[in-house]
DNA sequence: CTCTCCCACTTGTATGATAACCGGTCAATA
DNA sequence: TATTGACCGGTTATCATACAAGTGGGAGAG
């Protein structure tokens, strides 16, 4: 056994069957506001039980997909999708990384734009701690991530946009792991770039404290886009000021 | 019978067992990782059958919140809400379209801004289109509000970000209906206004034919900033080149 | 003590039954 | 004729039970 491999576990049949008719939603092969075929005939056509017909049901409802009533069907969301979104991005594709990231990249600029009018004086006391978190690691010749991801959340948080704040949340959760795998593959940082990474940052707190809302943004995004250069993900390719 | 509105129509039961299981994990009393009870023992907790358990616990899997395992149980997902972004606005809460449509302006002016880069002729084209359209239409003292929307989406497609173009596409459809209710409520568009609009259209399109990204996003910025006031949702208060 | 087998527990799936609900038919009635 | 109201077939919502399949631990053999 010279190639062993995860095995692959037997896919749950409410799993299968909520991803075709999902599919066939998206399609447009049930058109918005029509009716779906009925649980016991699915159930026939899937050659299930019609239990897996309703889990898998349960599942589009609560992507608002589709919307049953008692007694009359389901029927397909008049915008389906709508409220929810998802992103699900091939871990080995560069370009889906370098896109979420240029979406990051324009999000939390604008949050940085944000937070250097709005932030509280406790907030910037927050973001100076984190940088000097990050300086003593520096001397000791480690790296921070913590206190670098908290540099980030609290800015996004000092945006008072509560909404800035969870989107950013949300898309780092996804960049993450990807990000991870991404950095294990290239060599270990420079030494040097963890200087450069902090001197960035200094930039965008110093733009932020001085309630300079076009130099946070401006600051914010020459940050990001170097990490996604040094991330290996290409540049940014958008406006700069 | 003076003030008859619709009836209440009873919940259906698993979306209560959904909502209370959803909130007792974002809440942390079931912290990641964590095994839930039994679905046997969830049913009796509940008083209700385990079908019905089931079904809650497939829309929790849907928006991974938790993960199952035959034989096992049922796990409190490491990341909770990973990989999946949702907004629920109040729609009566002017705050909360607010910040979704200060969310809409950062990153429509990034997809502006992109789109000045990236933009292909056919794509100029029927941006030019749109404007011509709406320009008919202005001459006929209408409101074209279609190839409005069909010049916002061109230029997210412009911008050759699919992410970009999902997550407008998204917002849009969530702020469509509440600004559909809002701008009800204050009075119809006064008729110079729909100058101005098209003005502000005809300053994003030029800094995209001119290939000038910078001024592309601050015309963009610039329309999106007018429209929210123009809608009561208040000024943009962020950074502006 | 170690190894193996078995069993309790859990989720996944199937089946059948009942209740609630909906739209339409159609006869009874004013 | 027009309106009402009971009824019917079809559909979803819920329940109850049973069995299959996977997991982990513990009893018992060696």
């Amino acid at each position: 056994m010279t190639s062993i491999t995860t095995v692959t576990r037997a896919p749950r049949l409410s799993d299968e069957v909520a991803r075709q008719l999902a599919a066939a939603i998206r399609t447009g092969e049930f058109a918005p506001g029509a009716r779906l075929p009925s649980e016991k005939e699915l159930a026939e056509r899937f050659d299930v039980s019609r239990m897996v017909v309703r889990e898998a049901m349960s599942r589009l409802k609560s992507d608002e997909l589709i919307d049953t009533r008692q007694g009359l069907g389901a029927f397909v969301a008049a915008e389906p999708g709508r409220g929810l979104f998802r992103l699900e991005p091939d871990p080995a594709a560069v370009k889906d990384l370098h896109d979420i990231f240029q979406l990051r990249v324009a999000v939390e600029g604008a949050a940085a734009g944000l937070a250097a009018v709005r932030a509280s004086r406790s907030e910037l006391a927050m973001m100076r701690a984190c940088l000097h978190d990050m300086n003593i690691a520096i001397a000791g010749k480690e790296d921070d991530v913590a206190a670098d991801n908290r540099f980030h959340a609290t800015i996004a948080r000092a945006s008072r946009n509560p909404y800035f704040d969870r989107f950013l949340t949300f898309l780092g959760a996804n960049l993450h792991g990807s990000i991870a795998r991404a950095r294990s593959n290239t060599a270990a940082r420079h030494p040097e770039s963890v200087l450069a990474v902090q001197a960035e940052h200094e930039a965008v707190f110093a733009a932020i404290e001085q309630r300079n809302a076009p130099a946070a943004e401006a600051a914010m995004r020459g940050h990001l886009s170097a990490a996604m250069e040094r991330l290996g993900l290409g540049p940014f390719t958008g406006s700069r000021s």
